[in-house]
DNA sequence: CAATTATATTACTATATGGTTATATAGCGA
DNA sequence: TCGCTATATAACCATATAGTAATATAATTG
């Protein structure tokens, strides 16, 4: 369905959201966040990055529309916003293991 | 479905997937590779880009394997591999949408 | 208001990468 | 083999960005 014209603008658009999603450490944020909303102190538990990265990233995250973001006193709650990227990363893993077999089959003859 | 445990190896070369397509001018090929197949110079011409940098982007397409190559005579020949990739773009495009009405109910309110 | 805690921002460095020009390689025909 | 054309690669510059340490802001409590 959809596929619309593509205008140049819509094509900027769409690579700059998948910049967002283009880093390994922003990626560990979201499919934590599946689990359910957390504060910033428990994604610092979670994922291991440091404070001033992970406000960072969270940021674009935030610009980006992947996460809504929500004050409760001192801390601030992280919540998923985006259910779909998961299955854009569920295209992205069946395209992963789609080459895997095929390379193993090319391997195989 | 599937939702995968996403090791720490997977998100990498899921962002690294991710990032090949957070290019516009990426993005632009793949498009113009929607018609069909192309060689190098038709692409050129279809995308505007210069040689070089074209070529460019085509290795990195080609190693992430959304597009296949293949040599006839002089040219050389690529075309889509992965049809998924415009799911993921028209997912993307359905994001922008949610958002930007989202953001126009905003507005009026 | 002062002290404390949680989060955001700034300033900086190092690295990666897109664009460009120049050069190299590959395949074709004479 | 020698040109000729198509494509790929190398070398370079400029820009963007991830990570970090230091600082600023915001909210709470006493």
């Amino acid at each position: 369905m959809s596929s619309k014209p593509l205008t140049p603008e819509t094509i900027r658009e769409v690579a700059l959201r998948f910049k967002v999603l283009a880093e390994p450490a922003r990626l560990l944020v979201l499919n934590v966040l599946r689990e359910g909303p957390l504060n910033v102190g428990e994604l610092i538990e979670e994922t291991g990055l440091n404070q001033a990265n992970l406000s960072k990233h969270l940021q674009l995250l935030h610009a980006g529309g992947f996460v809504s973001r929500q004050r409760d006193g001192l801390y601030v709650v992280y919540e998923l916003s985006e259910a779909s990227v998961f299955a854009l990363c569920d295209i992205m893993c069946g395209q992963l293991q789609r080459q895997a077999t095929a390379h193993a089959r090319r391997l195989r003859r």
